[in-house]
RNA sequence: GGGGGUGUAGCUCAGCAGGAUAGAGCAGCGGUCUUCUAAACCGCAGGUCGUGGGUUCGAGUCCCGCCGCCCCUGCCA
């Protein structure tokens, strides 16, 4: 006998999913529906109950028949199978016919009783994503440039998105496609040798030295027909692997590199692999060869290119793989990477996250590798491209500084610090020094990520300071906050946030009731942030969290002297800290204990 | 010209494969600190969901037309 979907010693991380099965279970027994049911399993408005089925709607709709009539004998049958005793969740037919779910206080404890921690929720979630290979391309500066507000999103988002999946299960591999091996480098070179530069003492701020040496290049390289001359042939040596020109650019690379780091630190990101264009450097040939044996690409206009017959558009625009020139550019490194991903890690589908300006790009990258790989026998993952919108000041133009240039990364987020840090000293100037420093710090970053992350991707968005780093609203400070609100409450109570709090007596009041199904909601966030990899899903469900927990917080009182009632609102004061940091570092955030 | 995105309250945004009375925050108005952090909470007010049709029990959500803004459209990425 199977055991039941639901019971109080079996508490289900997704109770959505564990009403999904029994509803489909009991559906097959019933007269007008048949394997291809889908309940619709949503949660709630709160009013309605827990969760709602939807699905015997559209269902009823196809059959020609009385929903009503449909959704009773739908929930007769779910009654007779006692798959959903009532001690778990209630439901009832209600409206033209959605089936309301309500899941019982006593399973509410049980399941706060049972997943309480980052591990618990860990272990749990892994059932979402468990065993799928998935690389993340992500961030992908490049070097010998500064890191600047273009690169945000992408950073943010791409470690966010990272996190999420490995949390679900996945086994992830982060990859900076660092743009390390472009034009750039003649010009660069060429000034290095021309002021005899010292790449081991580049001073203070050596990236900021090398955009200096690149701009100093670039001047040339338009002032005289013999300057370009030479600086084409810097070029040209180096990619004929010149030992002195390959030893100058690796120290541009591992200089750049530091710099980046400095940026990855703050922000909590991390890579697996950094492998920019110049790994693909000698992979890109065969991509050629493959592509032209299997008639693929063609020639046109002096260029290699593919052409897609079937798509309305891509059969006349092309997708240049290598340039009239010889050279090969961004379509050739990104087709030799999937292969070189193919080949090496095998995964089951790679994201790209990269602006949404280049989508025609990957939309014919991910026709052209289909093609190539059903033709080469190669296994081909899922391809997506994780479109963002751009970064936009207060007058709705990309954001510039007042001079006009790009805002860089570091500025940034040290500004971001700096105004934190006025906010900390007004608000709590009690804090040592050394306290309110990292308080900045981390408010500070933190809200730029936030404001990054809350926001759908798909849009562009306007960057306001005053916005990001308010303190009331969907943003970081107001998250962090709650947080440390809770830090204060067990530190007053002089108890430990990972206790067991057995002395629990069930949840009682309607603000207790409503913050613990705000908590169990935390699966529901979690699979619908990974649906379309929008970690805006996750901020809101975090925010909604935090303001059922002040509304909870303000309604009533957690200290008080009887233990029951203490231990059940501890539980759920910890249980909520559990949630918010849980997720905030999923997000990429650090977390405070005071603030 | 073709394609993609976007248009929801004065402002900035949510609204999940169509589902129950479209939600937040800011700004505005009015309340709440002798009691666990007031960086908070509670209330009031604010909407022809760009626009015109269509599909159906039901449309902010799907389809078609039109309008505004942003972006892409052969050798940058």
């Amino acid at each position: 006998m199977r055991p039941l979907a639901g019971s109080l010693m079996d508490i289900r991380f997704q109770p959505a999913k564990m009403i999904d099965e029994a509803v489909r279970a009991a559906a097959r027994g019933v007269e007008g529906f048949g394997e291809d049911f889908d309940p619709q399993v949503r949660p709630a408005d709160p009013r309605f109950g827990d969760f709602q089925a939807n699905g015997v709607l559209p269902h009823a709709k196809r059959a020609r028949a009385n929903p009503r009539a449909l959704g009773s004998a739908l929930v007769e049958a779910l009654e007779a199978r006692a798959a959903l005793p009532g001690d778990v969740v209630t439901f009832e037919l209600a409206g033209p016919g959605f089936i309301n779910f309500r899941l019982s206080p006593a399973y509410m404890d049980a399941w706060l009783a049972r997943f309480g921690s980052e591990t618990s929720f860990r272990e749990a979630a892994g059932a979402l994503r468990g065993g799928e290979r998935v690389v993340v391309d992500f961030s992908s500066p490049n070097t010998a440039k500064e890191m600047h507000v273009g690169h945000i999103r992408s950073t943010v988002i791409g470690e966010a998105v990272s996190r999420i999946l490995e949390f679900c299960g996945a086994e992830v591999t982060r990859d900076n496609h660092l743009g390390d091996w472009g034009t750039q480098f003649g010009m660069i070179i060429w000034a290095i040798k021309r002021e005899r530069f010292d790449l081991d003492a580049p001073g203070a701020d050596p990236v900021a030295e090398l955009e200096r040496l690149y701009k100093l290049g670039n001047a040339a390289y338009k002032e005289s027909a013999e300057n370009a001359d030479a600086i084409r042939a810097e070029l040209v040596k180096l990619q004929r692997g010149d030992e002195e020109n390959l030893r100058i650019w690796q120290r541009i690379s591992e200089v750049s590199l530091a710099a980046f780091q400095r940026v990855y630190d703050l922000l909590g990101v991390r890579f697996d692999e950094v492998l920019g264009e110049s790994y693909y450097r000698d992979k890109v040939e065969a991509v050629w060869r493959e592509l032209e044996a299997e008639g693929i690409a063609e020639a046109s206009e002096g260029a290699l290119v593919v052409f897609h017959p079937e798509h309305p558009r891509f059969k006349k625009q092309p997708f240049i793989i290598r340039k009239a020139d010889g050279a090969s550019n961004y379509a050739t490194t990104d087709l030799a990477t999937v292969a070189d991903r193919v080949k090496r890690l095998a995964p089951d589908e790679i994201l790209y996250i990269v602006d949404a300006r280049q989508s025609d790009h990957f939309e014919q990258l991910y026709l052209t590798v289909e093609k190539w790989f059903r033709k080469t026998g190669r296994k081909l993952p899922r391809l997506r491209h994780l479109s963002f919108g751009t970064v936009l000041g207060e007058d709705g133009r990309p954001i510039k500084t007042k001079e006009g240039g790009s805002v860089k990364l570091k500025d940034l987020l040290r500004e971001a610090t700096v105004r934190a840090r006025g906010v900390v000293d007004e608000k709590a100037p009690d804090l040592p020094e050394d306290e309110r420093a990292a308080i900045a710090e981390y408010v500070g970053i933190g809200a730029v990520q936030y404001a990054d992350l809350a926001q759908n991707r798909s849009s562009d968005y306007v960057f306001s300071w005053e916005r990001v780093l308010s303190l009331e609203g969907n943003t970081a400070p107001y998250l962090l906050y709650a947080v440390a609100r809770i830090h204060s409450i067990f530190r007053k109570a002089g108890e430990d946030p990972a206790g067991a709090f057995t002395d629990a007596s069930p949840l009682e009041t309607e603000r207790e009731l409503a913050l613990a199904r705000k908590l169990i909601g935390l699966p529901s966030a979690l699979e619908q942030t990974l649906a379309d990899y929008r970690p805006h899903s996750l901020c809101g469900y975090l925010y909604e969290l935090a303001g059922e927990f002040s509304g909870f917080y303000n309604a009533e009182k957690v200290i008080v002297d009887d233990a029951a009632v203490r231990a059940r609102r501890l539980r759920l004061c910890a249980r909520t800290l559990a949630v918010l940091e849980t997720g905030l570092h999923l997000l990429g955030l650090r977390t405070l204990s005071r603030m």
